[in-house]
DNA sequence: GATGAATGAGATTTCATTCAT
DNA sequence: AATGAATGAAATCTCATTCAT
């Protein structure tokens, strides 16, 4: 009974929120793949298997279209992100975590979008430009977090700004996967996160943390030794 | 007399190559500007001052034009890394004019043209994608064989694949640049491209390798030591 | 229950005939502000607060609406003449209560529905023009009728066409109508309405019918005169 | 030898003026039968012969044409008035010129120019609205100077706003065109000219200027009379 | 070689109208 | 009776490309 009147009552609303759905997911497919100038209304549509003035009734224009499909896509990146931050444990491993989900959720749809966002938010005049800069900002504040507290803590380097971390961060996996779109072969993400991080860290660091340790001890030893050489 | 003689041999060729030439270099101002879809051969035309069918006695198409368009641009910044490398000096030392030469003529015509190459190199079906391939490869190839070198000799890791290294160098510069053009900033080149260095390096160099060395002193002091005092 | 009851016997009827009434009296305020191609059963649909659907299941079509708009419209006028001339008065009280209740009942409003009929009238093909002739002719009775006892009773001047005489009166009343609206200014119906009277009265009266008699007293009295002064 | 030269170098510049006039001829026909919603530039290319894009070669939007199309009408109109006008001639005179002229210009394209102006002048939003004002104006220009000379010379009443009786004259020249053209009878132009000149000329005189010197004469006489029979 | 007018294919967008629910 | 999603025809406008001069 109950789900007879669920039933009945959903079409109206439902239909319409499942048709939105699906005009989201295929734009998106069709954006990634020609970027936003390439992309046809009446590719979408027919993908779709619809009548062109369908999309037109729930979104007016193709530019909101797209604005709303790399909005989509934006919010579940950062909810992915924001939600699984595995915040108790190590520098490390959080910074590990981020790269791993990055580059996981990039390559579910290839880097179409990536080139989308990239290309588009160019659109000088009237473009989706400002759509753009509060969802980038949104998408690296976990990251941004991340770093400053872990310079706070004196895990990180202090002599070069933040900003130059990040695009030390964000750069290679952006890079990453642009190569293994172009080039076409398969990513082993597990083992790329791991190696990135293994990279990455090290720049990180701050310089000769252990180091310097180690040389001050080597120091001391030397002025011992040669106190005992002369004390001889 | 001597104008008309020189006029008139001159012209046939000469002329020609001047106008393409001219073509080319507004062309590019103008493909880097708007992106390859947004640009219009009227827009060139007239930029130019000359009529659109002009264009066309000397280029088949739009696309081929920017495919031209962009071969040359690459091939000035290969030129330009490859003349200029200093190969006698320190890898890092050629490193640092890598990134620097890269920052530099890159910032001389905005990331248009890294954009358009970036929007344009994916265009499935009849794309400039396949212009691009080699063109990329015989760019990054100094910085390839750079890195080859540098770990044949051991002072950079080995652990971790080349290609990962090109992009942890790659990735960063060209995020760098991003930052720079959508945020409007002016770049210190000379400075970030030291910071970009003081950034990397570190994570090139063989984990541990001067660390290792000096652990390896500490160990041998302590038997040392023990020695000492056993042999009192 | 006696609610139920008259809710159940009403409906059928008079909740359509209130539907009616009211989809037309919101369509003559659309169509009235936008024209007839510029409104939309969207934008109609969206202020009663009803879908789209609806207004099909009373008009089979947008121009159908259209043209009952009109027919409301100018049998309000017709009636609003019809009732109120006063039949009894001077042919100039009628004439000035003609021009009163028109300016009156088109500032109510606005031209919009004026400009409609002038420009939808037009329609060549498959047109509303039809629809205007008989309407326009019974709109312009009751001032025919008065222009024509007046010239019977030697009112009013006799050597013009009657639609002459017409057109010297709806004419005028229709351009101020326009610099109304058109400038934006609020009018003063009842010095408006006395002001064309004055105007137009003078253009219809019978010419020379009292300065005639009055130069006819004049030459007699010359007569007279030379006649006193030669019988002296 | 002049000719063929003349004939050489003309088509460049001189074909694309003929272009534009014979677009802009072909549209006023379509405009003003059609109203500018109805028309459509498919049809009036299909009118010329020539394909659609060619249209917006010499005009940026199908709101330009109209403007333009509206504009040089009223140019025409303008011309013919204000170089034709005989300015030595009476009062009486000229304003027969002047509504000659005005029913001989509108009859020659149909009322479809004129309605065109009246529904498309109220076109809120973007419109063509404010190109109308001006034209408006100057083209009542004349008739107002018109009016303003006569008054200041006391030939026309001076008891009404100089407004009104440009509506009085205007307004009905305006509605016997429409009859004409609703009507689709043939005008005597000569005649109906003279008509609406004797129709409204009265309306135009000072109320009373001859008929109250009569009335003071026949005063005088009176008095006159009353004194020589009393005198007797 | 240069021109620039002409083209026509195609893109986005609008809207009256239909019809299953 | 009412809904509102779906439609598809049509309209405006763009632009790379061609070709006669």
């Amino acid at each position: 009974m109950d789900d007879t009147l669920a039933r009945r009552r959903v079409p109206a609303r439902a239909k319409a929120e499942q048709r939105i759905r699906d005009i989201l997911r295929i734009s998106r497919e069709v954006f990634s793949e020609l970027g936003y100038e390439r992309t046809t209304t009446t590719e979408i549509a027919q993908r779709l298997g619809i009548s062109e003035g369908t999309i037109f009734t729930y979104f007016h224009s193709k530019r909101e279209l797209c604005a709303r499909v790399i909005q989509d896509w934006y919010d579940e990146i950062i909810a992915a992100i924001e939600n699984g931050m595995p915040r108790g444990q190590s520098t490390r491993a959080q910074l590990e975590f981020f790269i791993h989900t990055h580059l996981r959720l990039f390559l579910i749809q290839g880097t179409g979008l990536c080139a989308l966002v990239l290309s588009e938010g160019r659109a000088k005049g009237q473009g989706l430009g400002e759509v753009f800069l509060p969802l980038q900002r949104r998408y690296t504040a976990p990251l941004m977090d991340l770093l400053a507290r872990a310079r706070e803590a004196g895990e990180i380097r202090a002599d070069l700004p933040l900003s130059l971390l990040r695009s030390a961060i964000l750069g290679p996996m952006e890079h990453v996967l642009w190569d293994a779109v172009v080039g076409g072969r398969p990513v082993d993400i597990e083992k790329t996160a791991q190696h990135l991080v293994a990279l990455l860290w090290p720049a990180l660091l701050p310089p000769d943390l252990e180091v310097a340790a180690l040389k001050r001890f080597y120091g001391e030893v030397g002025v011992a030794l040669r106190r005992v050489e002369e004390g001889k």
